[in-house]
DNA sequence: AGTGCGGCCTGTCCGC
DNA sequence: TGCGGACAGGCCGCAC
């Protein structure tokens, strides 16, 4: 399940077999993903250099002179670089082949995924247009996150995971966050305190940061191994242990669904 | 406008 | 052992 730590890892992970390399030919096998795969990027993109490379929350973007290529993972998608001779794997749906004969190979069991094809710049996208700040940008800190907040009556677990107020944040670390700054997934997000604000925001970034930095230790075995990262090793203080002990403080943490989504936290230490 | 939920998918796990 | 069903979850699009 790609979180933004993952897809910027991916795109670490990517970018130095993939930057300034020409694209021999893209082979489509499945374009049925989340949204159609338009056809016109098998037809157009070949020819070209990937001269750019960016993310966007957690969309993927690479950049040619005939247009933008934007990859999302949604939950099981997976982007490495194939060896030219690397036999095909179920649910490998595209490979963008490169000039050196290898390929950035995209891969998706459930096809929550989507590839796009875009002209012109990536903040005019559809997509990309009303998404909020990085997390780990400049305009994303305590006070945004309390001026947004203002009114809102949402949860405020569903309000940090929501891409049009913050990117990035999804279940696992929304969670994590949550817990790590005291504050209880339930509060309305109008609710928060300024002081709250701060202690979430910088829980967020920190949290995240540290993700990233976590994944990036599996670096040098990317290309060559599965793809995952490491940040799944890291001790998760509250995600997937509900019943039980809380790490602060000794208790019995409570699982519940909040938005459709399993939601753990500690009833003593989050208010 | 804000809120809540359906739907898209397949692999994995569980109980019978 | 086989099978059905629940679950996992990002995020758009829709209904209210």
């Amino acid at each position: 399940m790609p979180e933004l730590p993952e897809v910027e890892t991916t795109l670490r992970g990517v970018a130095p077999h993939v930057l300034h390399r020409r694209i021999s030919r893209v082979l489509l096998r499945e374009p049925r993903l989340r949204w159609p795969v338009p056809e016109q990027l098998v037809h157009e993109l070949p020819g070209h250099s990937i001269s750019s490379l960016g993310r966007r929350g957690k969309y993927l973007l690479f950049g040619t002179e005939a247009g933008n290529m934007m990859i999302h993972l949604g939950m099981s998608g997976s982007l490495r670089i194939a060896a030219a001779n690397e036999a095909l794997r179920k649910h490998d749906h595209l490979d963008i082949v490169l000039d050196d004969g290898r390929s950035l190979r995209f891969h998706d069991p459930r096809r929550f995924g989507s590839v796009h094809w875009f002209q012109g710049a990536a903040v005019a996208h559809p997509l990309l247009a009303a998404l909020g700040p990085e997390p780990l940008g400049p305009d994303f800190d305590g006070d945004y996150l309390f001026r947004r907040s203002r009114k809102r009556k949402v949860p405020v677990k569903s309000f940090i995971m929501d891409s049009h107020v913050v990117v990035g944040v999804g279940n696992i670390y929304a969670s994590e966050a949550l817990f790590a700054s005291g504050v209880h997934p339930q509060r309305k997000a109008g609710r928060l305190s300024l002081a709250a604000s701060e202690r979430l925001a910088n829980e967020i970034r920190r949290i995240l940061a540290q993700a990233i930095e976590q994944g990036g230790t599996t670096l040098r075995d990317f290309v060559g191994g599965d793809g995952k990262p490491g940040y799944f090793k890291q001790s998760l203080a509250v995600y997937g242990r509900g019943g039980e002990a809380c790490l602060q403080c000794g208790g019995r943490l409570r699982e519940i669904r909040l938005g459709q989504r399993s939601t753990v936290y500690c009833p003593a230490c989050q208010k």
